[in-house]
RNA sequence: GGGGCUGUAGCUCAGCCGGAUAGAGCGACGGUUUCCUAAACCGUAGGUCGUGGGUUCGAGUCCCGCCAGCCCCGCCA
């Protein structure tokens, strides 16, 4: 049970779990005041009240939860800290409602006060998730509809490139980020900042006119695989040549000035590449709004203007830059930000500078965000920390809004380097999905000859295809992103472990139940609506759980609300990836150790409830992440 | 030269306002199947948390120095 800084709790709308954590915090403050009413005065005076140092307890047979604050205060109170937990606990234990929520606390080690939370209360909570098809999880607070929206910045490929790897982690870390966050009831907008605006057009209009000049006036006369080898041949041209590299940029400015022949021959290559990104997206799950850097063109020169009249711009050796505060470049010279170049073209500074300032700015004229979300590799948190500052500096960020950037480290091969193909090639996205529905789809015909199974086609097929892209969207989720993350088919695809397949299975285990003549009531988000009224406890119809195993998995699934709120703050997926993981561990060991089917009827139907509760659980969390889940597999 | 990120078991990785004996998975070794899919479960071995200081009742976690790796640093994105 993770509890976030109880400063936030506010934020979090008390959800079920915390609602607990809250009012355990409440009553442990009231405790220490009533206990220690001239050092809580003292402390208050001081601004700094008394904290009981709830926390959720650091192993199972320590509790629920944890108070640490004992022990702060032995110094200041010159008292042992297992008699200040002594003093605490016996307030707490006048406390009838403290009494109501808990079993009587336990001091232990050093002076904790480990605080577990009464049997009827857990199984009250979970008759509670059971009728509840968000499972706990509450809207925010700051959502709903006509709410300010919250952006996500994320995929953003290049148009004439075909999309790779390093896209990957920004498509899949920003969908669930998404996701998550239009689960929370929060208004998302989800943007494509695709790269169709830069240099990289000059470059390719440039080249195209000189060998292949259909291509600029005739829909499909290039497919996107010659694109890409025109658009590499360009930059090979761009590098080496100088003339070319005029050529290139003064293409640049007439297109971005507007000029109706580079204008279509740009259309056309957006076209052709927009169709293949499509097909990607829709393979993958993924809804995205395309709003390239061109759509910040027109606001390019209102930016330079802005900075100017803020008295920001200087202009440098003949390009207009704006010098950053407390960076250095080389030669421990100040670094600029440049934000028009010397040839009167604009860069990515300028239309990243053009978007927050846009995003921000009140509709009809902007889109009112309160708060931006750039999911790009850790590489760019230079760039992004300096158009940040500039913005602030410009003062294009409103109070009380958030701007972030989201970094996430490099996919790299076995051999520690970049993700490249054998002959060295970036490796496109479309092969290493293939690739992943290719191996499932072996493994899965090998499981079934030594099983010997009958399964028809469109069945492994299908499994193939869920568990293959499940896998690589899992194995990316799943690592704390900031870290470089080493891709590996082998691990991704393995059956057991931190992966796909894994959780996918205990889905399956569950279905199986299910099939077998478990009545799971409904067995799926939509059916939980009909449950009925919740029984009281202590009557024959409320939950009843006697095993081990049973009681850690109510808990485990109890957890749901604080990871969720907790992936939300910190914008880590992996947290989320890893209660998953977790939670089928415990499931899985229940369903080991404990009969559901066979069990006595009262036994039988709170078992029923723990597989339903879990399953749902599994398949909201997974559904959060982009994940489809199966019923057999 | 400046900045950023990373360094935890043989390998891949977790580690949530600083809290009790540092956790998983893989791999290794050993065990479990009249029972809901064994794609599972249980057990054993394996760590001076890069390194040296500091703050603290308490440091993998916070601060400073150092070492190593990767990334970025004026007209590419």
């Amino acid at each position: 049970m993770s509890v976030p800084p109880l400063r936030d709790l506010a934020r979090f709308c008390t959800p079920p779990m915390l609602r607990f954590a809250q009012a355990l915090d409440t009553q442990l403050r009231a405790a220490m005041e009533r206990a220690f009413p001239e050092a809580a005065a003292e402390a208050s005076a001081a601004g700094r009240p008394l904290d009981p140092q709830l926390a959720p307890a650091s192993k199972p047979e320590f509790g629920d939860f944890q108070a640490n604050g004992a022990l702060a205060l032995a110094k200041p109170l010159q008292q042992a800290p297992r008699q200040i937990a002594a003093a605490l606990l016996a307030e707490l234990e006048a406390d009838t409602a403290f009494g109501a929520l808990c079993l009587p606390p336990q001091i232990a080690g050093p002076g904790f006060l480990n605080l577990t939370l009464r049997p009827e209360v857990l199984a009250a909570e979970v008759q509670r998730r059971l009728g509840d098809p968000r499972l706990g999880v509450p809207l925010a607070v700051a959502g709903g509809a006509g709410a300010a929206p919250v952006i996500v910045d994320f995929s953003s490929p290049n148009i004439a490139k075909e999309m790779h790897v390093g896209h990957l982690r920004s498509t899949i870390i920003g969908d669930a980020m998404a996701r998550v966050l239009e689960f929370r009831g929060q208004p998302v907008l989800r943007l494509n900042h695709v790269g169709d605006w830069g240099t990289q057009f000059g470059m390719l209009i440039t080249h195209l006119k000189q060998v292949a000049p259909a291509a600029l006036d005739t829909a499909d006369a290039v497919d996107l695989g010659d694109l890409v080898a025109f658009y590499r041949q360009a930059k090979q041209r761009f590098d080496a040549d100088e003339d070319f590299q005029t050529t290139a940029r003064q293409e640049v400015v007439r297109l971005q000035a507007g000029d109706p022949v580079s204008l279509k021959a740009w259309g056309l290559l957006c076209d052709q590449s927009r169709r293949e990104f499509q097909q990607l997206y829709e393979r993958l799950d993924i809804r995205l709004n395309e709003r390239g850097e061109s759509f910040y063109n027109p606001y390019l020169e209102a930016v330079v203007a802005d900075l100017d009249a803020a008295g920001l711009l200087v202009v440098d050796a003949g390009a207009k830059c704006v010098f950053l505060e407390g960076m250095q470049g080389k030669d421990g010279k100040p670094l600029p930000l440049i934000v028009q170049k010397s040839d009167g073209g604009f860069n990515y500074a300028t239309t990243d500078l053009a978007a927050i300032r846009y995003r921000f700015a009140a509709p009809p004229a902007g889109d009112g965000a309160r708060w931006l979300i750039y999911v790009t590799d850790a590489g760019q948190a230079n760039h992004f920390a300096g158009v940040f500052q500039v913005a602030r500096r410009a003062g294009w960020i409103p109070g009380g809004a958030r701007l972030e950037h989201v970094p996430f480290g490099l996919v790299q091969g076995d051999d520690g380097k970049k993700l490249k193909t054998r002959s060295g090639d970036t490796v496109r996205l479309k092969d290493l999905l293939d690739e992943a529905v290719e191996r499932c789809e072996a493994d899965l015909r090998r499981r079934l000859a030594e099983e010997e199974r009958q399964e028809d086609e469109e069945f492994v097929r299908q499994v193939a295809t869920i568990v293959g892209l499940a896998a690589v969207k899992y194995a990316d989720l799943s690592t704390n992103r900031i870290t470089n993350y080493q891709f590996s088919f082998d691990r991704m695809l393995a059956l057991q472990g931190n992966t796909a397949p894994y959780l996918l299975y205990a889905v399956v285990r569950i279905a199986g139940i299910a099939r077998k003549g478990g009545d799971l009531g409904g067995g799926d988000l939509a059916g939980a609506q009909a449950a009925v009224a919740e029984p009281q406890a202590g009557s024959p119809e409320a939950l009843q759980f006697s095993e081990p195993q049973e009681w850690a998995l109510v808990r485990e699934l109890l957890k749901l609300d604080t990871v969720i709120a907790e992936v939300e703050q910190e914008l880590l997926p992996n947290r989320l990836c890893s209660y998953l993981f977790e939670l089928s561990q415990v499931f899985n060991r229940f369903y080991d150790q404990v009969p559901v089917l066979k069990a006595e009827p009262a036994a039988r139907r709170s078992r029923l409830a723990l597989c339903r509760l879990t399953a749902d659980t599994l398949k909201l969390g997974l559904g959060l992440l982009g994940i489809a889940t199966l019923e057999r597999m």
